[in-house]
DNA sequence: TTACAGAGGGTACTGAGTGCCATAGTCTCT
DNA sequence: AGAGACTATGGCACTCAGTACCCTCTGTAA
């Protein structure tokens, strides 16, 4: 029933688009009650999404039983797990997405459901971060980053008209990310990197226009997190 | 008349709360014809916040003057004028904000509001970036952890209840994202860093439990893109 | 058979948002 | 001053989403 009313709603959509499509005009051709449509779909909207909750479901349960050394790891497969969602209806996926595009009220429903995605990553990587100091901050970038790149894959290969695997634009996208933030979670103490600026007169230096005859060495001890080496580099290359 | 018409509806959310206000309780309390208000607001959420179009102008203007060489630190200071237009009004905007944080329907809303900071923004950054290679790619990541690192800030500083002063929290957190994204905008061709795993018997790594006797020396030229140096890092570093 | 539960249907209501038209104030041109 | 035009506002009626309440039907257990 649930099925018969989101495939007569989502029929009606691209006919006659979104806001001209009444409830009751669902209904209708669903062949069933008006109160039915409101037991089963809590707005109109969500007749639209009518998969996203149990995807929620899916990824909460995935990250409750993740590997515990590898949180950015974790929720990039948790975010893929949203793409296989899509990818695995294509061309419901496709007209979907250009539905909503067209909707600002579609558009505003999706970023809800993407919120929700987002907080759920979000609220994994606290838990591994720990809420202290910078805890609850890089989880929430993180998480950020992560639903943005995801995004950005999935919207590539929705704009392509679902040809192809989407699964390598959203891994590429991804790995951009993992490559920046790395694997942040490190034991308690980590060895702190060094970083200094010198002198680069005698120093063979591959390509470059813009030198200002100073380079950076950067010294760590190997599996030091990503986030502390960075933070060292900055430190020392400074403002300018 | 704007004005009037946001102070009543806003008292009178505070009072019966949001949904149990109806727009002919503000209309009555303000003293005006109900068809005006949906003159002044489009929807009764927007009269909740009815200084964030002026905002958005704001920082769209603020972009198209900002300087070429910097584009990151331009979207970070273009978050800031959010923050401030919040930082101008604390008391309204706690109560917003728990307003906002118990309706539904304002979060939806709000969340509405700030992707049209977010796609702001990342139209800046993909405007400096280029749309080639990864420029989109790049610029909404890097949108999507400034906006979530502003709200972060900003979060902490309402739930604070605005005590002191939120530039504190905000700056921190977009210092983390810098940190992480640094200024990759570089010149057409920037000098590649190196970098390589070497043993490290010899050298004297401070701090430091789990090494594994290598550590990891980069050399770049001082001025490269962050992002570049983070790459070849994580080449460098390897997988475990 | 009765008792009960749960799925679906029907009706009437509230309230947001829109379209259309009337009215009043203001500005301009002659 | 007065005609015409333009803008701001009010009023009215309408559509439609969403909800509360109550009904019927069907299958099941005692």
């Amino acid at each position: 029933m649930r099925e018969v009313l989101a495939q007569a709603a989502f029929q009606l959509f691209l006919e006659r688009g979104f806001e001209r499509t009444t409830v009751d005009d669902i209904v209708a051709r669903a062949g069933v009650g008006r109160r039915s449509f409101f037991r089963y779909f809590p707005s109109k909207e969500d007749a639209v999404f009518p998969d996203h909750e149990r995807c929620l479901a899916e990824m909460t349960e995935f990250l409750a039983a993740a590997d515990d050394g590898d949180p950015v790891g974790a929720v990039s497969d948790a975010a893929r797990i949203v793409l296989r969602m899509y990818a695995a209806n294509p061309e419901f996926s496709v007209q979907r997405y250009r539905l909503t595009r067209e909707v600002p009220g579609l558009r505003t429903y999706e970023l809800s459901v993407v919120r929700r995605y987002e907080q759920t990553l979000a609220g994994h990587l606290r838990s591994r971060f720990g809420a202290d100091g910078d805890g609850a901050l890089r989880a929430e970038v993180i998480a950020a980053s992560v639903v943005a790149a995801h995004n950005n894959g999935l919207r590539l290969w929705l704009r392509s008209g679902g040809e192809g695997d989407p699964e390598v634009a959203v891994d590429h996208a991804l790995a951009l990310v993992r490559e920046v933030w790395g694997r942040p979670t490190a034991p308690a103490a980590p060895a702190a990197p060094e970083a200094s600026v010198v002198p680069a007169a005698p120093l063979a230096v591959s390509g470059g226009s813009g030198g200002d005859g100073e380079v950076v060495v950067m010294v760590a001890r190997k599996g030091t997190p990503m986030w502390r080496v960075v933070q060292q580099i900055e430190s020392a290359v400074g403002e300018n």
